[in-house]
DNA sequence: GGAATAGTGTCTGTGAGACAGTATCAA
DNA sequence: TTGATACTGTCTCACAGACACTATTCC
């Protein structure tokens, strides 16, 4: 712990050295985000009775120009030099959907050399979980085409191999994103190995159409760590309104684990997180249910 | 999907465009990656018979030029532009420690305007766990000085207030990290709002002493990650030789927590995660155990 | 009354916490 | 024999899965 001013070996201390500092000429990559926006919608239902039908959705911009012309994909930008990636993302979040105080979770940073066809690229990834009923603005009221895609995600098949000193194994993902126009979809490969002790995971794009850039990869990924989160945290209140019902609730989550759940264990896993109020839903052609508000004190980590 | 080459409002077909494409002069970040290299470690006992305290390690470097000239650091460099990001990290990891095959693992990408003090940068980390026994050489083979710190992690305080609208939990850690010689320590300030439904997550450096740059909430962080991880994932075998008693395993696992566990429970645990072997530790000045090696089997994702 | 959802009661199996008790080695 | 760690047996409690059952609304 240096209390006189340490000098390097060129004489200089700190402060000299820095209004000095010639951040020099070598070719640096640009860096920027990509927003994974995902809300949950409903579908509206002929039947009076029954509940209308869930979905998730994923917000995507239809490209105005080129790479990838008229393709879909996730909104994003550059990060500018004076702001900070975190920054960035709001703006862009912002920018997308006009409001502000929306859950917004830093993902993955994708690095590949060639990811981007016009030049050197580092995108830092974020995933977004919004209310859709917060969202006065359909998708659409910027420049570019927006829209809501109703994301579906399947396991295609999975694979072992034995290998020498450990095992491969290899899952094949479908994903399809459909809008009320468009329908993009693709397969990711997920390739886990284990040589002795070390595990590693890969990602690699076996087809694709639609998607532009390595976009299909985020949404995979994205969609990947939202089931995993879904489970040991609250991260699914960021996707309903202040009032909702726990049938609601149980849908919205079904809808992101994609499988089924028993009513009965569901209301006693989250009985805590949830506060009962005193109001009802209405109208509803069946025995009404109470509305619950998100348990805010439950479980601060 | 356009069959024939869509054309921009140039006239120009993609392919026409990425050939004349300009990528701009506008200023860019760099982009470093920064790795928290993990290990654990045995210290020595006197007394024969006793088992060897083990301890978290993480990998320092002493910085040998402005700023923080005399520091010590996290490992880490520059992202080459012909080079992945991961690819880089494997670069540094591998310059370190000699070793290839090591478990690594992307955290997280740290992007505030003036984390460094020299220019802008950006810097992805990466955590790596490393078994003590595969590193023949010591660190301190590079020409800067590197060593090894004992890791502590200490919640000192958590603290609530209750907002108009939400609630904000505070919580302060203070992370001391000692080696033979040097003794770093600083507090961070992890700070939990939850407004609405809206849950934000923000770290800050309360004091610091000893760590360059932002690497004191790097290294929060890192831990705290691999506390999350080591509960519900395979993450310590990395950390472990490959044979190893299920005591050793269940002290990595103490040593993570930071918390004893029962033996009884920890071995019913971890029963279907390891495969007992013909072979057991002998002249320790008690009874001998068996050893063990992971079941690479056990629950491939 | 019927169709639909809302919500409860309870059996059962699993698994973790707790802790006492047994086993086995080397000096 | 002793001091240390290695390992097992078993009680209890909490909780999730399963499923049958009751409750309540609007047409």
């Amino acid at each position: 712990m240096p209390n006189q001013p340490a000098t390097d070996h060129n004489g200089l201390n700190e402060e000299e050295f820095l209004a000095n500092y010639n951040a020099g000429s070598y070719e640096r990559p640009s860096v920027a985000v990509d927003m994974l926006i995902f809300t949950v919608m409903e579908q509206e239902q002929n039947n009076y009775r029954k509940l209308a039908e869930k979905s998730l959705q994923l917000l995507l911009i239809q490209r105005g120009e080129h790479p990838f012309l008229g393709e879909w994909a996730l909104p994003g930008g550059f990060v500018g030099i004076g702001e900070s990636v975190e920054e960035a993302a709001r703006r862009e979040l912002y920018s997308e959907t006009n409001i502000d105080n929306i859950y917004m979770e830093q993902l993955y940073t994708w690095g590949d050399v060639h990811r981007d066809p016009r030049m050197r690229v580092i995108s830092c990834s974020y995933m977004a979980l919004v209310d859709r009923k917060a969202l006065s603005v359909q998708a659409g009221d910027d420049a570019a085409a927006a829209a809501w895609f109703e994301v579906s995600y399947l396991i295609l098949d999975t694979s072992r191999e034995v290998l020498e000193q450990g095992i491969r194994q290899e899952t094949l993902v479908e994903i399809t994103l459909q809008s009320d126009e468009e329908k993009l979809s693709g397969v990711v490969k997920l390739t886990e190995t284990i040589q002795g002790h070390v595990r590693q995971m890969n990602r690699e794009i076996v087809r694709s159409s639609g998607f532009s850039f390595d976009h299909l990869l985020m949404v995979q990924y994205a969609i990947e760590r939202l089931r995993g989160k879904v489970e040991y945290t609250d991260i699914v209140f960021n996707l309903m309104p202040p009032l909702f019902t726990l049938s609601e609730l149980q849908r919205v989550y079904e809808i992101i684990l994609g499988k089924d759940l028993l009513a009965a264990a569901f209301r006693r896993k989250i009985a805590e997180r949830v506060i009962e109020t005193e109001e009802s839903t209405r109208d509803a052609g069946h025995r009404p249910s109470k509305l619950y508000r998100y348990n805010v004190e439950w479980n601060l980590s």
